[in-house]
DNA sequence: TGCACAGTGTCATAAAGTGTCATATAATGT
DNA sequence: ACATTATATGACACTTTATGACACTGTGCA
């Protein structure tokens, strides 16, 4: 969804959080300037959710927008990208709001805990228990590419 | 049907709610500032409704009504656009009143579970046993994409 | 005229979300 | 190691929103 990070910031680490009885996660201190102005939350592969800044969001959004909506796909594509997404900002302690739906879509549940991990021009917020299989299918697919190439 | 967003309010998000007893239908609290001063409900696509703010539903008719009537699929276009198209506004606590014409075409009855969603410059409201499937559409076109992109 | 019905307005209560604070924990610099 | 600062977490009060109930209005029809 999201792609090239031309000048915009790059987010990096992974942090363990857990969500709070209200459906609030912690963004890492390090994520919250780049937030501080708005940001989306939307739906990513694998179950996660995406942070975007409010103009990486803008880019992506534009072009869906224009799309014509006589066309199936096209009308599919804009349900998908904007019943999917929610305009957010942080709290002052730093936190924001997830709601029902995204909640549901991630399988986070109140106090359940929760990876937040930098991953170039997104952020992305996992139930932990997905992220640890996603990652240590990530990672063997990072060692076997090194292999491969070195 | 609806396309281009420059300059105006992108609905988002995805909100379940039921119909009352009386046939209106609670709007999500984040998309009534926009409608305050007056809304227009029409039929949209895949027997969702749309609700359109009063600025783009004269973008929008405007763009019909200069559609040639030669064209079939046009006239019918315009025809289910104007004669489905009702002015409405909010009530006091945030509602709409559906008028049964509507709900009909939408399949929504009295006690209904109901899926409002924000789809960019549209809202759409839905019988939620036809949004599921629809939902699950789109969801799939969305992965799609983004698998060939990424 | 009176009744039935669809629609409208208002209220009470429940549920969800938001803001703020206090304390605990971690990170940083000296 | 220590002091200092920043961050994380839970608790709680407060506000907003959702939902159902019910009374009121107006229209058309018997």
């Amino acid at each position: 969804m999201v792609q090239g990070t031309k000048g915009g910031k790059v987010f990096l680490g992974e942090y363990k959080h857990t969500m709070d009885s209200k459906g609030r996660v912690v963004i890492p201190s390090k994520f919250r300037k780049e937030l501080q102005q708005g940001c989306v939350v939307t739906k990513g592969l694998d179950n996660c959710l995406q942070i975007l800044t409010k103009k990486n969001w803008n880019q992506e959004s534009e072009k869906m927008a224009s799309l014509p909506s006589t066309d199936k796909t096209s009308r599919q594509l804009r349900r998908a990208l904007f019943s999917g997404a929610v305009d957010s900002s942080l709290d002052s302690a730093g936190r924001i709001q997830i709601p029902e739906n995204l909640r549901a879509y991630s399988d986070i549940k109140e106090n359940d805990d929760v990876t937040v991990t930098g991953s170039g021009p997104v952020i992305e917020i996992w139930a932990t228990k997905i992220w640890k299989k996603i990652q240590s299918d990530s990672d063997n697919a990072f060692a076997n590419i090194n292999e491969v190439k070195g």
